[in-house]
DNA sequence: CGTCGGTTTGATCTAGTTCAACCGCCGTGG
DNA sequence: CCACGGCGGTTGAACTAGATCAAACCGACG
């Protein structure tokens, strides 16, 4: 696993960020945006596969990740691994570092990610300044807490085919949301691995359970990418509801 | 499960707080005191298993816990439930309601509670005129997502003896934080289904874990309610490192 | 052309589930 | 006063979802 390559010189400013063109984002004021973009340091450019963040790191930076995929994890002692939820462009990364102090999860690129690097030590002027800005924080914040709570759920009591049904139709969701999954056709870049170790269940019996959704036509496994063929008849599957299509902050 | 009762006028002003003296919680300075008071509604006094917050709720308040135990918790349609963590003195309860508009959780007291009511249109006031407590509303909401980071690694990596075990030196350690574990003499006030429901495994497991727990001395179970005597020990078992033992702030 | 990571498959095993009782306690209604 | 029912906890037996073990395949890549 490499490690992430060093931040690059500030690209694009946020005024001009791509992202903010989805809907799916709600509109700044002028003055936010000016911020945003004094609060922002530059971009971090990483491949796939490469540690972000590590457990246990102190001078955890803050970052908006722009665009690709990654993954939030923890790992006991000997070496089990478990993910805690997938970063998609937009979302905030390293916020608990930021916050608390110090990182007690570690995050890796699935894909080539672009992150924008903010300043840690500026958060505090954020809050002084935008309060505005401060409450959409907290409102990434209580999202997250959102979908770990329905992780729970499905980890703790759905069974192995639900689990994995939920996981595909979530990750296909989130990825629309952000128009990943038309730009990449429905592609969601993870290895059975990712599944098992999000599941919460061995490779093995995630690779029995992924090849039935594929016999239903559901999904079509690719070599380290699953296409999503029915996320409607996944969710289903799940019993989820799909998630709430607020508008959301993009700091 | 009995209704929560209603409301009750204003008792202790924040100022007189008995919660403040816990040196677990950092202090507040004299305006950010007179903030919160005026924040303040009222309490609201409920019995042992009686609903707080329920799913779906749109006109959700927010609240503090002052005293006793409750929780988290999502059901799924054919009634699987799965906690999703515990609160106690001095955790917020219904953030994600405030902040996002509806509840996707609902909240039980596990023992009689009181809460002190907040008015929710007011949040937006204490964004604009008090930065600080912000913070502290997302550091909290950063330390929930925190636990349920672990947790979600317990039930996703840990065995059902690893599991068991964390959960109840965790619930231990944090309630001896706020001075409950000495207050209860070591007692959590949960029944073995509550267990179960948090760790995603069957009471019977469930019961027979616990026992092998309690014949190595580690617990005794008591009628609706776990007995801790080894706290260290259990955490060796579930290879937890622990809280980190940071002051934090009470709103 | 060998190796390696990701995927696949079958066989065997086991941790945890489900089913079925039973006990003790307590609150309720006759 | 007692009978009854329900909840929380306990225990054994039978069962199964999912784990583990083992081996092979396949495409990419040096």
């Amino acid at each position: 696993m490499a490690l992430a390559t060093v931040a690059h010189a500030r690209r694009i400013p946020c005024e001009a960020c791509p992202l903010r063109e989805n809907e799916h984002f709600r509109d700044f004021t002028p003055e936010e945006l000016k911020f945003v973009s004094s609060f922002k340091r530059g971009e971090l450019v990483s491949e796939p596969a490469s540690a972000i963040l590590s457990e246990g790191a102190h001078s955890a930076q803050l970052f908006t990740l722009l665009s690709g995929w990654a993954f939030r994890f923890k790992t006991l002692e000997d070496g089990r691994r478990q993910i805690l939820n997938y970063l998609l462009p937009g979302d905030l990364v390293g916020l608990q570092g930021s916050v608390i102090g110090e990182m007690e999860h570690s995050v890796e690129s699935l894909s080539p990610v672009v992150l924008c690097v903010f300043q840690r030590d500026t958060l505090p002027t954020l809050f002084e300044n935008h309060p505005g800005l401060a409450f959409d924080i907290t409102w990434l914040a209580s999202r997250e807490e959102r979908m770990l709570d329905e992780n729970l759920l499905s980890v703790g009591r759905r069974s192995a085919m639900e689990r994995a049904a939920y996981l595909i139709a979530f990750l296909h969701q989130r990825a629309e949301q952000v128009g990943q999954a038309k730009a990449s056709k429905h592609l969601i870049p993870i290895t059975q691995q990712h599944v098992a170790d999000t599941l919460g269940l061995s490779i093995v019996h995630t690779n029995k359970t992924l090849r039935k959704l594929a016999e239903r036509q559901l999904i079509r496994w690719h070599d380290r990418a699953c296409e999503v063929l029915d996320p409607g008849a996944l969710a289903d599957i799940a019993g989820w509801g799909g998630l709430t299509d607020r508008k959301r902050p993009l700091i």
